[in-house]
RNA sequence: GGGAGUUUAGCUCAGUUGGUUUAGAGCAUCUGCCUUACAAGCAGAGGGUCGGCGGUUCGACCCCGUCAACUCCCACCA
């Protein structure tokens, strides 16, 4: 079969990701081997795939496709969440674009729509994943709103409130003023932003009796003088807060002042609460829109006036500037104080300012009748299986973070004014009370049972619920563990292995999750949580469409292949940092492909030219030369193999990836394309030994194993393309083979041969002698059976015409000492002997100096007390090979003066 | 304001309980090569007083203290 130049990526991946799909590779059903189990985080239903998911997702498949090669039952869990606001935003907008108000629409009518949208955008982002050669079993792909999930959830809201966990309250919560609802304090993300500080005075209501302070110079009314960057809000101010020691306003104690434009009269108040420092020392309160106000609110017994409507707009309370949008009676405002003369003076001013992660919009603080879980009351053992390792956190550090939000948790908002996501399942007659049921019927029983009332007419909450509150119970309820209690796919699936997430969601999901499990199976849902790192730029900024420093994750795939991509993102993901991702990552992860390519297409051509020399004896000294090499070559590199895979044997266990990928590559790239491959290569047109050959096919099988489950696509095509493969042979399902111990002599020796090549090529380059240059080499060595071995290789590597043995020094030639030993080339070129000697004066130097320091130590009388006799006996080596090596130089320095 | 983390070559990072040669890799740089699998390549090379200072130790990139810079998380200072 004719191979083309290059990898076409296309085309393979297509035709393999069929093929393993065709094949059910990635379906998984319980059996008696072992599971491995892992659930995808579940993008947003209407999410396109960004770099984030990139990262995430391969690192799932890379673990899933390891598990699957190392004997276990892999089961990866594909799935999407309806992302209640986040879609529900999407909608709306779409509608918009049509003319579409949703207010204008029914519940009904409007879900409709979202369901429409779901049916049509909702499975791109997994059709996305299955072109990164993602393995997941797409005969188990869930959805958080799916018939049994939708009634899970419920059913757990109803348990949970039953418990006595989820309660209604009046509180102040993040109102999200553009999708129009309450938002949990996790969803409301802090900028930094520089603001004005408007100092404004309040006059002061005089008393009848005579004003003390009032002097000729004041005419007017006496004032306070409040800061504040919201002077929109005044016209909520229902009370001025000064700390009770503060001796400035000691006199206005018990006095009342005046709201600015409006003049409405209002206490002033007296709380250590407020900073005397800050400011001018002196408050406005505003309980309706402030949460530190309300609290001061509630416990002066102050009123709680409410100027905003749910849009962000000035309501009828406000008095002025009623349906201005919240920003623009900012400024309008602003400029009516600033003509009437009741601002003092305006300073910039930075503080933190809530926005709506969603939808990017101030958030407005809000008091308002919510339902909210009492976490601290089902949050304990859910804290302790973190604590004690029963889960672990990649990296640790995670655990401290994870403790310190459990310790200090805080309820949480669950309710949602919104349609799309799961309806709470509450009923309220007209007096508002209130009964929590799964459905109308058990509503009305528990109603009229509860308030012995009879056909009452109920009406269900509008809201939903947040959309945590079904992701939560994701890792059993993808396996129906609540909708189905005990089901055996339950029983053997759960816990799940390995959850591999972002470190911006261990409380929003993380956290939750770990609650739900312990609270409905009474089991952790996974044993280990991998955090990946987040996805930055070469400068270092997060990746966001904002920003549009987001690649376009399709266009690359089809550009430069999936298997590039992966490798791009992988070679540079130090376990549990942030990432800079370089597109020349890309760049690399193809040449990487094409290298592999073209050792392919080396080893292939020799398939023609096998010979069965193998097991006959020949008498050609020459041939029997290369034998032995070839089979010292052969035997190094299976030492070499498995002492790699001993080593990721450790990476794979702490997910070390990025290294395990390096050590892969280089195993790869080094060892087998640029020494093992070269080390057994046969002279052109002359035949491969038939053994040679199918260890070379075997060692590359091995090889392109290792490398499958981060590179799958390339991996697979070559492993056919090595040779004919029977039907159902395929690499993504091969079985790795355990690896076994290593001949430090024989990896050592590797090592000794690749230096001398290394240090032979050094000095003929630095004498100017061309590499395809022929030259005689002379080997001066106490070992001369070590370098019988391998000579031939020597030969071939240093284009060596010939090799002695020799007891002296040889002259004239080029000498190199390489560890103890010495060896000197000849060649056409004349020599420049002053160089050489320079060379060698350089090494001399440097091994005296390494010496002097080693026998500092030696000569030390307490380290040679204190010492390990392990590192002493090490000392006592390197002294002699440095003195070995001294005397070395200084022959081959001798004999180049002479 | 509280907490966590980071600081090693031009860049991105390794460095596994303190001693394997006065620190490693990839990318980038430099030199020489179109050598018959691969110029998307081959063969070599240079480059770091391990953030500063102090301490513990026979011995410190590693442990302790301190200072500095950067990053992140949490928190109700208008």
């Amino acid at each position: 079969m004719e191979l083309s130049k290059n990898f076409e990526h296309s085309a393979a991946e297509q035709k393999w990701y069929n093929h393993w799909n065709d094949k059910k590779y990635f379906n998984s059903v319980p059996d008696e081997r072992e599971p491995y189990t892992v659930v995808i985080p579940p993008p947003n239903v209407t999410g396109v795939l960004h770099m984030g998911h990139c990262l995430n997702n391969t690192i799932q498949d890379i673990l899933i496709r390891r598990a699957r090669m190392m004997g276990k039952n892999a089961c990866w869990v594909p799935g999407t969440d309806h992302a209640s606001i986040a879609t529900e935003a999407k909608v709306v907008q779409m509608l918009r674009e049509k003319g579409i108000q949703k207010a204008s629409l029914s519940r009904e009518d409007f879900l409709k729509y979202a369901w429409e949208w779901k049916d049509k955008y909702g499975g791109i982002i997994l059709e996305q994943l299955k072109k990164m050669g993602c393995s997941l079993d797409w005969n188990r792909t869930a959805f958080t709103m799916d018939d049994d999930y939708y009634k899970s959830v419920i059913h757990v809201f109803v348990d949970l409130f039953n418990k006595g966990f989820i309660y209604r309250g009046k509180r102040m919560i993040n109102w999200d003023v553009k999708a129009k609802t309450t938002l949990s304090d996790e969803e409301v993300i802090r900028k930094e932003i520089k603001q004005k500080l408007y100092y404004l005075k309040y006059f002061i209501e005089e008393q009848s009796t005579v004003n003390s302070r009032q002097s000729a110079e004041s005419p007017t009314h006496d004032y306070i003088t409040i800061a504040t960057v919201r002077p929109e809000t005044i016209m909520g101010d229902t009370a001025i807060c000064v700390h009770p020691k503060d001796e400035r306003y000691k006199h206005l104690h018990g006095k009342f002042a005046f709201v600015p434009l409006i003049n409405r009269r209002i206490p002033i108040i007296t709380d250590d609460y407020v900073t005397m420092d800050f400011g001018t020392g002196a408050l406005k309160v505003t309980p309706a829109h402030d949460v530190n106000d309300y609290q001061l609110g509630e416990k002066h017994k102050l009123d709680v006036i409410d100027i905003f409507n749910d849009d962000g707009t000035l309501n009828v309370a406000a008095q002025i500037f009623i349906g201005e949008d919240r920003f623009s009676a900012r400024k309008k405002i602003v400029t009516e104080l600033d003509s009437k003369e009741f601002i003092v003076k305006i300073e910039d001013y930075t503080s933190e300012v809530g926005y709506s992660e969603r939808t990017d919009v101030v958030v407005e603080p809000r008091l308002s009748l919510q339902w909210w879980v009492d976490m601290k009351k089902i949050s304990e053992p859910a804290l302790q299986v973190v604590m004690n390792d029963e889960i672990k956190f990649y990296p640790a550090k995670f655990k401290n973070l994870y403790r310190h939000w459990m310790e200090n948790i805080k309820d949480w908002c669950i309710s949602r004014q919104l349609w799309w996501g799961h309806r709470i399942p509450a009923w309220y007659d007209d007096e508002g009370r209130f009964v929590v049921a799964v459905n109308e019927k058990d509503a009305k029983e528990i109603f009229n049972k509860q308030y012995s009332t009879l056909n009452t007419q109920l009406k269900q909450d509008e809201g939903c619920l947040d959309t945590w509150f079904s992701a939560w119970l994701w890792p059993f309820e993808v396996f129906k563990g609540y909708s189905n209690p005990g089901n055996a796919e339950m029983k053997y699936y759960y816990p799940t292995n390995t959850l591999v997430t972002a470190p911006e969601i261990i409380f929003f999901w993380v956290a939750r999750m770990i609650i739900a499990g312990m609270e409905y199976e009474k089991q952790i849902p996974f044993r280990e949580v991998y955090f990946t790192g987040i996805v930055r730029d070469k400068q270092g900024r997060k990746m966001s469409k904002s920003l549009g420093n987001s690649p376009d994750l399709l266009k690359m795939i089809e550009d430069d292949g999936a298997d590039a991509v992966r490798f791009g993102i992988m070679i540079s993901s130090p376990a549990g940092n942030d990432l800079m991702w370089d597109q020349a990552g890309n760049e690399q992860g193809r040449f990487f492909i094409n290298k592999i390519w073209n050792a392919m297409k080396l080893v292939r051509s020799w398939e023609s030219r096998q010979s069965a020399l193998s097991g006959q004896q020949s008498n050609d000294t020459l041939q029997t030369a290369v034998s032995v090499s070839t089979v010292f070559a052969v035997n190094w590199f299976e030492n070499r193999l498995n002492e790699v895979k001993a080593e990721l044997e450790y990476a794979y266990k702490d997910f070390r990836l990025s290294e395990a990928l390096k050590t892969i590559y280089s195993l790869i790239w080094d060892d087998f394309c640029s020494w093992y491959l070269e080390w057994v290569k046969p002279p052109m047109n002359e035949p491969v030994d038939k053994i040679i050959y199918e260890k070379t096919v075997g060692f590359f099988e091995e090889l392109m194993q290792l490398l499958h489950p981060f590179m799958p696509f390339i991996t697979e095509e070559v492993y056919h393309l090595l040779k004919e493969r029977k039907e159902g042979d395929d690499l993504t399902i091969k079985q790795s083979a355990v690896f076994s111990r290593q001949s430090t002599d024989i990896l050592s020796q590797g090592k000794l041969l690749k230096d001398v090549i290394t240090g032979i090529r050094d000095a003929k380059n630095k004498n100017q002698v061309k590499p395809k240059e022929v030259i005689k080499l002379f080997i001066q060595t106490e070992n001369e059976s070590v370098f019988k071995t391998i000579q031939s290789i020597l030969a071939k590597q240093l284009n060596a015409e010939s090799i002695l043995f020799v007891k002296e020094p040889v002259s004239p030639s080029i000498s190199i000492v390489i560890g103890k030993d010495k060896f000197y080339i000849q060649s056409e070129q004349p020599i420049n002997t002053g160089n050489q000697k320079d060379e060698l004066i350089k090494d001399l130097t440097h091994q005296k100096s390494f010496l002097a320091s080693v026998e500092k130590k030696l000569s030390n009388e307490k380290f040679v007390a204190n010492a390990k006799p392990k590192v002493l006996v090490l000392e006592q080596k390197k002294k002699a090979d440095a003195e070995a090596k001294i005397k070395a130089i200084e022959e081959s320095l001798a004999s180049l003066s002479t």
